[in-house]
DNA sequence: GGCTTATTGGTATTTTTTTATCGAGAATGA
DNA sequence: TCATTCTCGATAAAAAAATACCAATAAGCC
């Protein structure tokens, strides 16, 4: 009855996937210096329905008082803690190309609980190279790294035609998590999370909806 | 307001998400050189529901046979003009730093139906550069450029600092729909489809999984 | 101190999305 | 030819998510 499902239970996906939104949000008002914020205040701000808000952020245990709203830091703490970001994730990186560069250059992911540890690829040129401070090992060494530094996430950068025996590299070597940057729907055991990041979804969305009002102009 | 569009629209988001899914894998099939396809196996490869599936094709508009199925060909062409994919649109991209440039290197939006034809930055060193191909401009030149070619998207990978002011930039521009790589909630008018890439809510997703395995093993 | 108002947190309702069911059509092989 | 089997497409049911509602509560104001 009370509200102890909290820990363990299934919270709904795209619950999920707004806490980082209100987390970037409430971690410019903290620096603005704004101790309390309400449901409603994000709601306006982030052009939702504050309803939804109140029971998104009630997912991660925090408890608001009325008529005031959360505690900014409070509430920050209280998502981060729900997503496993209160110490950063350490991770390897799996093809260091286009993308993959980009991402190793990428200093937000310090926010996002997530830190890139060192990276791998398969071609002779780039093992051995440092790019962004972090050191690019062969493929190879992935397994015997993997273990001995407790490395938990992969994130999968290599072509579509890589993908899934680079991927079966990173189970065997103990990977939980793979973070699929890739077309491809790889192959894995149950008990490993694969995470595909589908930027072709949402293009798709961009441009159906493009389509959609340019139909719609042509017609009136 | 086109009441017209209403019989347009109203596919559901989560169909439209899983399009390009789809498209992804016949496009493999049809390499393949298979002629037809069902639902049932589309479902089994993918781990979708056929169901599902079915019902998503059904938005584009495709008809199948019964005890057949879909043929390939067909359906790949049925998808793409849904999604408005049969002839690329083209793109700017704004913000030429470590994301934008993986992106002006990546072949695979051809498929997509993107086609980005130029960059732009405000840092002077980069403005005058090309890269992979496509030359970067000051980004004062945009709106006038964007006008002679008729662009309709734009790409936005600047800085969050930046982000808003260049989202701006954009929609004086006469852009129609920005693809916004950015952490920031732009504000836009309701013409304007802004698209948010969130990498943070993939992100949460993976990591709030791991968490609650992690916490399972403890417990047991 | 009592009144008013904003806001939480729980419940109820509506809407959206997913999943199940079933009849009919079409290929296959007896 | 005809039964069999697979699959589509439509409809119904179930599940999930979004939204509406309201009592309780605390802050600010008169
Ligand atoms: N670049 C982008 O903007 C972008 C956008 C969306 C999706 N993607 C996807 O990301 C992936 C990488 O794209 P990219 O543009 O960076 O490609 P890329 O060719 O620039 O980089 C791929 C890298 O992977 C390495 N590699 C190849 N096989 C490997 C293996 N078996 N093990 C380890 N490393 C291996 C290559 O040496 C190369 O360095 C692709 O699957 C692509 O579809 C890229
Ligand atoms: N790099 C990544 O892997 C990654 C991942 C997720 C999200 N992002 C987001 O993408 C954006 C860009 O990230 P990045 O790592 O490429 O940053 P970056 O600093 O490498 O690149 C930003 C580029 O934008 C240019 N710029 C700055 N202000 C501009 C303006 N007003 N107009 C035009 N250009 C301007 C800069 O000169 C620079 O070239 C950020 O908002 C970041 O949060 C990046």
């Amino acid at each position: 009855m009370a509200i102890v499902n909290t820990e363990l239970k299934n919270a709904p996906l795209p619950s999920i996937k707004r806490l980082p939104i209100y987390l970037n949000m409430l971690r410019l008002m903290q620096v603005k210096g704004r101790p309390v914020v309400s449901c409603t205040h994000i709601a306006d701000d982030l052009h939702l329905d504050p309803t939804q808000v109140r029971k998104d952020l009630a997912i991660t245990g925090i408890i608001g008082r009325p008529k005031v709203g959360y505690q900014v830091p409070e509430l920050i703490q209280s998502i981060e803690a729900f997503l496993g970001w209160k110490k950063a994730n350490e991770a390897f990186l799996v093809g260091v190309g286009n993308l993959g560069s980009a991402l190793l250059g990428y200093e937000g992911f310090a926010h996002l609980g997530l830190k890139i540890i060192a990276a791998f690829d398969s071609h002779p040129e780039k093992a051995g190279k440092t790019i962004h401070g972090r050191e690019v090992f062969p493929l190879e060494q992935l397994p015997s790294l993997a273990s001995r530094m407790h490395v938990h996430i992969g994130v999968l950068t290599v072509p579509a035609s890589a993908a899934q025996s680079a991927a079966d590299v990173l189970i065997g070597s103990g990977i939980r998590a793979i973070w699929n940057f890739t077309a491809t729907r790889l192959d894995a055991p149950p008990d490993t999370i694969v995470e595909n990041v589908e930027l072709a979804s949402s293009l798709a969305v961009l441009s159906s909806k493009l389509e959609a009002t340019m139909k719609n102009k042509k017609k009136s």
